[in-house]
DNA sequence: TTGTGTTTTATTGCCTCC
DNA sequence: GGAGGCAATAAAACACAA
């Protein structure tokens, strides 16, 4: 025992001496069972004379005297002096179980807090794992797009050098004059093709990272405003794939209007489009 | 019944505060 | 320097599979 309190001195006297006798006895365990049996036997009873009263085993509190622990430690996980003298009094328990109670309970109370703090750390460490990993996954598709549509931008860019060298200097005015009349009758037709080469662009087979932080992309729209349609690129891409090819092949945007088209201040939305959204 | 793992009660030593 | 808290640990009590 490390200390005799003022409150506590007499059963922590009372408390000192059985489990240093249970140590001995355990260490003189030298002779067969029986033998130690009816050693440690007699060792009880002389214990019991001396002490002049039921030796103290460590018994366990009993259900009623554990709740009401429980209900003290609810209310206040310290035990003031007062408080600790009272609870004793009414469970019938020394001073100092409640107070070892209170200091047990404490340290699994402790535990309990550090698992439910690991198992949260971990969750946000997984949530964020992911999601970098879905991040990953469309830079490179992303990446990957880019380089094809640079290497179809510079091979358009040479064809058209060719036939303008071969054919008249209007040819290239007249060439989309007359791609307009063949696509569409439609008047919006440039519009619809603009949209629809901007949804290619922005089309990617990883599309779940911007649910998950769909947040990141809208608030850097002042920095990279070409993001913003990626909000509904999934659907886009499946409705707009096959004219997608057809704008592939009769984009004649230079490498120029490309980057002006990207660098609006405001890129479309598409909301006209998913009134739902 | 027994071996083994877990929980609960209690001790010890160190530290901080007043 | 005493009182009380905490971490580490011991040991008894308990649970449970084999």
């Amino acid at each position: 025992m490390k200390r005799l309190s003022s409150s506590g001195s007499l059963d922590a006297l009372i408390s000192i001496c059985p489990p240093k006798e249970e140590k001995n006895s355990k260490k003189k365990q030298i002779y067969s069972r029986e033998f130690q049996a009816m050693l440690d036997g007699l060792e009880e009873e002389d214990s019991l004379e001396e002490a002049g009263q039921a030796t103290e085993k460590k018994r366990r509190l009993s259900i009623g005297q554990v709740k009401a622990l429980e209900k003290n430690f609810e209310l206040e996980n310290k035990l003031e002096p007062e408080r600790k003298v009272k609870l004793a009094e009414e469970l019938g328990l020394q001073p100092r179980q409640v107070a070892i109670w209170f200091q047990n309970r404490r340290s699994r109370w402790k535990t309990k807090q550090l698992e439910k703090d690991y198992a949260i750390l971990k969750a946000n460490y997984d949530a964020l794992q992911l999601d970098y990993n879905n991040l990953e996954q469309e830079k490179e598709a992303l990446t990957a797009k880019l380089i094809e549509l640079k290497d179809k931008l510079k091979e358009e860019n040479s064809e058209s050098s060719h036939s303008i060298k071969e054919d008249s200097p209007n040819f290239s005015q007249q060439n989309k004059e007359h791609d307009f009349r063949d696509n569409d009758d439609d008047s919006n037709g440039i519009n619809k093709e603009e949209s629809n080469a901007n949804a290619q662009l922005l089309i990617s087979p990883a599309s779940s990272s911007f649910q998950f932080n769909g947040s990141s992309s809208s608030s850097d729209s002042s920095n990279h405003h070409w993001f913003q349609p990626f909000d509904s690129r999934t659907i886009l891409g499946n409705m707009y794939h096959p004219q997608l090819v057809k704008v592939e092949e009769q984009c004649m945007f230079t490498a120029e209007e490309s980057c002006n088209f990207f660098s609006v201040d405001q890129a479309p939305t598409l909301q006209w489009y998913f009134p739902g959204q």
